[in-house]
DNA sequence: TTCATTATGTAATTTTACTACAAACTGTTA
DNA sequence: TAACAGTTTGTAGTAAAATTACATAATGAA
């Protein structure tokens, strides 16, 4: 949830932005203020506490109180820590995992069920499926492929924005699109979702809340992680994406029922015998 | 909190009691109730909640729907459950989530320092690094390669196994391979251990304890995870392999000392802004 | 049985969350 | 730059929730 406000900050009105700002700032005093206190706090109005939580997909504050207090109440069980040059290689290895634990905590809380099931409708509902990724996420378009192709419907994962472009051009409105990006800003993945939409495909997101990719998607899965402690490549929010897709993956074969699922575990097994 | 209503639970007046009773059997109803709700469920007056509350050393009853909350949320942290068809989406992405994130922790409390102390040097003496993994493992591979290829040193990732076997044949003693599989038993990367052996190089595993390829490497970093509940390819062993290696990787980074992990972080905000 | 004490409920009050609408601001087109 | 549509924000009112004060009922000891 404070992941969530921190990612979606930025694209919130400026108002709201202040109510942000001051949960941020003291999330423990928040959870037990009233709208009245947060709202005089951050020097607005009160209706724009309540927006502020609905932008946050709350149904309210005290939904949205209770959200933050459970997000509270979980850190501390893991919780990010910077690496120092003097970690042992066994502190290091406990922190950085701590990081990756807890950012899959936080997804968890995360999840938004409705989405999720449009989603899965969505699959259900199309005849074959591109999974566009660049960069970091061109590992998470790929990992995916893998699961989706064994669903039954072609499923093929590009890399290359030229090619996406291509390729999102020649879609119909049979074709689904998963558009993976970590923060959703891309100029390359927003062309290529647009081209798509072009071409009447539907568009899954994988990406930040309330991110531009979020916004021009039909559906968003939204993968919002605490990334400051990341030196390299975003490994967490890489975990999280695909995590967020695996759900979704078998959120499909269990509305296929137990025959669907039977048959991928023999063709799993198959599978990993020769190849993992 | 819940522990302690079970605990007070005899000591409470008798109407007090059937308010215990009610938030016992539904906490997690209860705390998205109003007072109204639970008071007309435990047939007892809305002050009568008010008082139980109390009793329980809370101010009022949204502190105390707080205090359950963040109760609720700490209690029964993640462990493997099957996923079935009945499951709602929400449920079935806490399962996949709570299995993901108990695999994490079983491999956080099974991190090997000794080994991964001497990857780590391993790295540091080597001039260029070679990651195989095929199938699921490939998609590491090519994580990993984006991570390494950072730290000053050439790294590349081969997926096809006829690729991996002539490119094996060419290292010599200066190069350093990255041997990833899940199962540590396919042929294929067995046979382009050997040969890299046979060029002198020396070999890292990332794959099951004690399996056929752990055996034959330099050292082994070991991933064992569940994977009873997994559907499709082995997610979990997925984010276990890249983890690992992310922790092989900030550790070469760490030993570098600050001046590296500051270029390298540098360098993340560059390429990150870019591509993800 | 009566009285004192405790337990519970009723009804009023206050506080809190929320809604409807209007004002103010932003940016766009003529 | 004036007029406009659209968005953002605030004002004022409403509904609902929590809380209080007080009254009534139950309990138990003398």
């Amino acid at each position: 949830m404070l992941a969530k406000i921190k990612a979606a900050r930025d694209t919130l009105r400026k108002s709201e932005q202040k109510v942000a700002d001051v949960v941020i700032a003291d999330p423990e005093q928040s959870v037990q203020s009233s709208i009245q206190a947060i709202a005089t706090l951050a020097s607005v109005s009160e209706p724009t506490v309540i927006r502020f939580c609905r932008a946050l997909d709350c149904v309210g504050f005290q939904q949205f109180k209770l959200k933050l207090a459970q997000d509270l109440a979980r850190r501390g069980t893991f919780f990010y820590q910077d690496v120092t040059v003097d970690d042992s290689s066994k502190e290091l290895a406990n922190k950085l995992l701590d990081g990756a634990i807890a950012s899959l905590v936080q997804i968890r809380n995360q999840i938004n069920e409705d989405q999720l099931d449009k989603a899965i409708a969505m699959y259900e509902a199309c005849e074959r499926i591109e999974l566009y990724g660049s960069g970091g996420s061109a590992v998470v378009a790929e990992d995916a492929q893998l699961k989706f192709f064994r669903l039954g419907k072609p499923a093929i994962a590009y890399s290359d924005p030229h090619i996406q472009h291509a390729s999102a051009a020649l879609l119909d409105k049979n074709a689904l699109v998963i558009a993976i990006s970590h923060s959703g800003r891309s100029s390359d993945i927003l062309k290529t979702v647009e081209i798509a939409r072009q071409s009447q495909a539907k568009v899954i997101s994988v990406t930040a809340t309330r991110s531009p990719l979020a916004q021009v998607s039909d559906v968003a899965l939204t993968v919002d992680v605490n990334e400051d402690s990341d030196i390299f490549s975003p490994v967490k929010s890489r975990l999280g994406q695909m995590v967020v897709l695996d759900v979704l993956a078998v959120g499909v074969a269990v509305r296929g029922g137990d025959h669907m699922l039977e048959q991928l575990s023999r063709a799993r097994r198959a599978i990993d015998f020769k190849f993992v």
